[in-house]
DNA sequence: ACAGTTACCAAACAATTGTTCGGAGACTTT
DNA sequence: AAAGTCTCCGAACAATTGTTTGGTAACTGT
């Protein structure tokens, strides 16, 4: 109670004590920066209950106040993080793809989802966040599907690629890219289930098993 | 909000303002009820946020502190929660198994899974409690693979006996119990994660799709 | 130099949480 | 009937939470 001091809480690492400089002009940087603390505070405690207002204003080293200027609730804050994190996946499996030629469709699906499977692993914080809330949109129809249909769209493009290039599917693209999601994150939750963490290269030699099933 | 009061929290149904009655010879009646109320409680708002020792209570009509008596913790409680639906899980699992006639092996495998399915989207909150907390068991070693393990040995079995039954897999039995097991669960976190909710039967399809890529 | 805006914060508010302690009431034993 | 035990509860404790109000410092335009 009293610990706050007011003066100086005796936290551990910065303590922050008389107070954090300030910046000019740039009102939306906080913003980001808020978002990164609160993603990095995910990252140490995987439950979403340790995300706090006040939590995430102790990582960002800011006061409690200063986060209602960006994010109305903490509701806000939540989705604001949500679309973040989706963002950030999005990103991260865009990139592995392109990091393989463009001649090699199946490499790039494949490379997607080991991106995909590789940020699940990482933070599994993170992508319990995202997978719980998706349904309760009370804004009236701007956005329909959320952000996971950005990164399944992804996916589908990349199975119809497959298609295009003369490689038959089991299944449509859409419905493929689909299995190949659903079946990389379950994978991934089952590995987060189970007591020993050693191989993760096992989720992902699943996941090329797993796209074999769908090809050929 | 101040509904609660304090002396007399003016709830919905039961006030329980004098007090519950009390039972014999059974103490451990009490912490059944327990389970079934955080159970239910856990049904109307699905997030583990909610999953609160004074919430409980409140569903289940008794005294906070009547929990300490069969739960040490918070933790044990939601641990005692788990361990329950992990249970009802298997038992609803193993119910839809043995509800179809023992020649027909693969329908039995699919009823499971189908039965695996319902579960997960009649209880999303229960889903997610269930596979939020996996590895983290200080226990010194008395179990070592959660209760999962036990579902997904169900599996291995249903598809054990295909395999006994003549018919060829793509995979190994465990190998194939896990993929079908996964994309159940993946394909529900889906469904959970698409706006609208109108078909369940498409989950079920999805399965049945699924399966047949394992199979032949 | 003055007012105005931007960007942030300290302190307080009401509410809720986990947990503990000392009892009550119902039943059994003697 | 007295003592004992089992089962449960009321009330309090300290801590933490979301959120609001009223500022203060920095920087801008004029």
């Amino acid at each position: 109670m009293t610990e706050s001091g007011g003066k100086n809480g005796c936290v551990s690492k910065k303590v922050s004590a008389p107070r954090t400089r300030n910046r000019w002009g740039e009102g939306e940087r906080l913003r980001g920066e808020i978002l990164v603390a609160a993603s990095r505070l995910l990252s140490g405690l995987d439950g979403e209950d340790g995300l706090t207002i006040r939590g995430v204003a102790r990582a960002a080293d800011i006061a409690p106040a200063s986060i209602y200027q960006h994010f109305t609730d903490r509701a806000a804050l939540v989705a604001g993080l949500t679309d973040y994190e989706f963002a950030r996946l999005h990103a991260a499996m865009k990139a592995a793809r392109d990091r393989v030629d463009v001649g090699d469709v199946v490499g790039r699906v494949r490379a997607m989802l080991h991106a995909s499977c590789r940020f699940a692993m990482d933070n599994p914080g993170h992508y319990r966040l995202m997978t719980a809330n998706g349904p309760p949109q009370a804004a009236p129809g701007v956005r329909q599907a959320g952000p996971l249909a950005d990164v399944i769209e992804l996916l589908v493009d990349g199975f119809a690629c497959c298609e295009a290039a003369g490689i038959t599917l089991r299944s449509s693209a859409r419905r493929a890219a689909v299995i190949a999601f659903v079946g990389a994150h379950g994978r991934v939750v089952l590995f987060q289930n189970s007591a020993k963490h050693a191989d993760a290269d096992s989720v992902t030699s699943f996941v090329d098993e797993f796209l074999s099933l769908v090809f050929a």
